[in-house]
DNA sequence: AGTATAAATGATAATGTTTTTCATTTAGAA
DNA sequence: TTCTAAATGAAAAACATTATCATTTATACT
C-alpha cells in the first residue's frame, strides 16, 4: 500500500510546509510513476505539466519529501540518487535493472540480525538498506 | 578476510590489465584504509605518495577494480559513491555513519528470501545490496 | 475579501563530480 | 632493446548539485 497524494499533502502541512502548486506537481509526478526517478527525470516529467517549474525547486522539494519519509531514496543500479513514493510501514525494494520498475515488499525481519551484529561489534545500529536487483517478467521476455 | 595487494595485482594481470605504479598506488591506498573512501579521498591520499597521479586515473582504476569485484562500492550514508576493498566470499557491510569505518560480515542467507520473492513477483533476481548503518563504539563514546 | 509576513520560487552563478579527448608516455611481450 | 597496445595526465566538456538573492505567493489573521 503506497502513500496517497492526500496523505503526502497533509503531512507536508502538518510540518509547516506550504502546499504550493509546484510541490503538488512534483508529488503528482512521483506518485504516478511505477519507476524510480532521478531528480532530472522528475524535472522533465513535472515540467511537461508545469513548464515554469525550476530544477532548483525539484531538488528542494525532494529534500523535504525525503526528510519527512514521504519518498524513498534508492541506490541500486546505475543512478545513485533516485526516488520512489514511500510505502506505508517498513519495506524493502525489488528493482528491475532494465526498466526501473520498483516493487515494495514488507520487510522481513532483520531485527534479530541487527541485534547479533550489534552484540558482536559494539555498534549501535540505526538502520539498514536492503535492495534486490533483477529483471522483471516483462523485461525477461523482451530479452529473449 | 580481506583481499591482499598480491591477490589484487594478480587478478588485474590475469585480465590483461597492466600493473602500473599508479594502479599499485591506488590499490595500496584502498587496502590500507579501514574506511570507505570516495574517489576524491582516494585521490587525495594516493596523491601524497604519488604526486603526479591524475584524478582521471583514479576514476579509471576504480572502474576496473570494481568491475573485477576487487573493490566494493558502498552506498549508505551521505556520499553516494565510495569504495572499500573486497572481502573474500560473499559478505555485507556495517558502516559507521560518523567515522566511516566499514566492517564486513559474512552474508547470512538471503537465498531463501530471494526464492520467495522471485516466485511471488516473477522477477529473475540477480543480486542484492545490504548495508547496516550505525555508530561504532569509539564514535558512541565520543558522542557523549 | 484584504493584508501582512514568512516561506517558497526561479534565474543565475558557483561549486563539485565525472567523462571525453588527445598527445605523450610506458608496461610488458617478443 | 625494440615495438605496440594500453595507460597516463592535462585540459576541456558535460553533468549534477548547491548557494545567492530579488521577486512572488500560500496562509494566518483581520
Amino acid at each position: 500500500m503506497r502513500l496517497t497524494k492526500r496523505k503526502v499533502a497533509a503531512t507536508l502541512r502538518q510540518h509547516g510546509y506550504k502546499l504550493t502548486p509546484q510541490r503538488r506537481a512534483v508529488i503528482q509526478t512521483i506518485i504516478s510513476s511505477q519507476d524510480h526517478l532521478t531528480p532530472a527525470a522528475i524535472y522533465e516529467k513535472t515540467h511537461q505539466g508545469y513548464p515554469d517549474i525550476g530544477l532548483v525547486t525539484i531538488y528542494r522539494t525532494l529534500d523535504i519529501l525525503a526528510r519527512l519519509g514521504l519518498i524513498c531514496e534508492l541506490h541500486a543500479g546505475d543512478s545513485c540518487r533516485s526516488y520512489t513514493i514511500s510505502a506505508l510501514g517498513h519495506h524493502h525494494h525489488l528493482i528491475c535493472s532494465n526498466c526501473g520498475t520498483v516493487i515494495d515488499f514488507p520487510g522481513f525481519e532483520l531485527g534479530e540480525v541487527e541485534q547479533n551484529l550489534s552484540h558482536e561489534t559494539g555498534f549501535r545500529i540505526d538502520g539498514h538498506l536492503l535492495e534486490f536487483i533483477g529483471l522483471c517478467q516483462a523485461c525477461q521476455k523482451e530479452a529473449t
